[in-house]
DNA sequence: ACAATATGCAAGCGATCGCTTGCATGTCAA
DNA sequence: TTGACATGCAAGCGATCGCTTGCATATTGT
């Protein structure tokens, strides 16, 4: 459970693999070469962030011949949202006025800690 | 939005600071001290994985006297969600078809590339 | 007033991360 | 069969991460 949560988090951490999840999104099943295009990475960087995005389960390879091609896997992250969205979701608009409520009642805000005098 | 996207999943990116997201799920607005306990850290860490979480906008934070109180706020993971799950949410029944069919029609699954002989 | 409590700030350090470079292996096409 | 192509494997390196230790500061209670 949480193992599987942390390759996946881990996963989605780094802006370069979201990237290319979104690369994916727009045109599925393209090769290691298509995806390194437009890139500003080696494709030794490449292949290092889908083999992570491969080991949280996120995308799925089928090779062609010499050719390695890469699809979606949306699973882990409709788990994520049943984990940890879904989760949290309930409170969220009881929260948000328990936190209007609570910030009214109290005198000063706060956000800075020293004292001001 | 990139950038508070980078803020959110680095956010959620350690186990720890999944923990405390957990603890507060389970109890919220507490204080340091409190999430401190049961937890095998400093709390020089708790603090600054509490720092992180809070820059990601994941937690509020409200100063009762010497204490610091934390609040969870569910808002951005609404907002992975809107920006992350939903999106790709769509292609998830098709997806999953196509990869059945995909392989269904190749003669080998093939998760190993060298060549066997 | 003073001691105990609750927290902040900053430096240091080993571990991991992101990326590159160099070379090896498997596949296609002429 | 041979050269071009698509990819894998491994070592190295600076940057960031997670965590600790030591000391400073603010608040509470007696």
């Amino acid at each position: 459970m949480s193992d599987a949560d942390d390759l996946l988090f881990k996963a989605l951490a780094d802006p370069g693999r979201r990237k290319l999840m979104d690369r994916l999104h727009a045109h599925d099943g393209q090769t290691l070469g298509e995806l390194c295009e437009h890139l500003d990475m080696t494709r030794q960087g490449v292949t290092q962030h889908l083999a992570l995005l491969e080991a949280a389960n996120l995308i799925a390879v089928e090779w062609r011949g010499r050719e390695k091609l890469h699809f979606l896997n949306p699973v882990p992250l409709q788990e994520i949202y049943d984990r940890w969205i879904a989760k949290f979701e309930r409170r969220r608009l009881k929260a948000l006025s328990d936190l209007k409520h609570r910030l009214e009642d109290s005198d000063a805000p706060k956000p800075p800690r020293r004292r001001p005098s």
